[in-house]
DNA sequence: CTCCATGCAAACGCTTTGCACTGAT
DNA sequence: ATCAGTGCAAAGCGTTTGCATGGAG
């Protein structure tokens, strides 16, 4: 398995990606979140602070920069998120209630996927695994 | 848990749903796949067949059998495709490769969402679970 | 007889693409 | 100097909706 540890910023060139003031601040308005966006939310985002940015070229560098392993996507309700990835944990507990993702011990999951495999003999993608439900927070205000 | 075994082909007033030779012929179409279909791959099968229906027909009446249970849907590349569920089991494997759909042994979950959730305090929505991965043929296919 | 369901076509929203320009390496 | 990246506007595509008609209960 390849390690693709994101780098803490901008070792863009590194990866074959081009440094563009449009990509820094897209990766800057995804540093910290721990709910993914859309590209239109990104938009919205960017434009509102003042960035000069095209929609497609949010779409293309979303698209581009989770290719290369900076971000990870999301389907969310018939649309794409992304969000920035903490580390190389790519099972992914989503909140449907509020959006928050957060990331499942890996050791929880690889156990119990070597036993799926060998009962059913399906190869689950151990390396994207999103599992829906309420998260912690959530679960406990409903209560 | 409230059971909502499918019936064998149409009990549908029973849920509320009326019984319309255009639900009859969806459900048909949709009788004995394991592969989900798309709301136009639906519509295409139909017509082709000489039935007389509408796309938006098709679209409505898929939303309204999943929304009663007779049908589960499924997220496949940014598309809505239906299934008509064997079981009261929502818990599915899906093959990225070939499309097929399996059914979860649930015990073989249930008893893993559980240690999850006292992990992690997270509540996994345990009737709606899709796992990607290769099925047990493509992944024999693919040594 | 009353509504739910249907069909058609128009509208919608998110995403992609063509093309000429800009800017990073 | 070269070519990846950008911006704009138009097109694409799956899906939804308004409205008048049709058929199930």
């Amino acid at each position: 398995m390849t390690e693709t540890a994101p780098p803490a910023d901008a070792s863009l060139p590194a990866i074959g990606v081009r440094t563009t003031r449009q990509r820094q601040a897209i990766l800057t308005a995804l540093t910290g979140r721990t709910h993914p966006m859309t590209a239109q939310a990104v938009h919205t985002a960017l434009t509102g602070a003042g960035h000069r940015i095209g929609l497609s070229t949010v779409y293309r560098a979303l698209h581009r920069l989770a290719e290369v392993g900076l971000l990870h996507s999301f389907e969310v309700g018939g649309e794409r998120a992304y969000r920035r990835c903490p580390d190389t944990t790519h099972q992914h507990l989503l909140c449907d209630k509020c959006g928050l993702i957060t990331e499942c011990p890996p050791h929880l999951v690889d156990a119990w996927l070597t036993e799926l495999r060998a009962t059913t003999g399906f190869t689950p993608h151990a390396d994207r695994i999103d599992l829906h439900g309420h998260c912690a927070d959530c679960t406990a205000a409903a209560r």
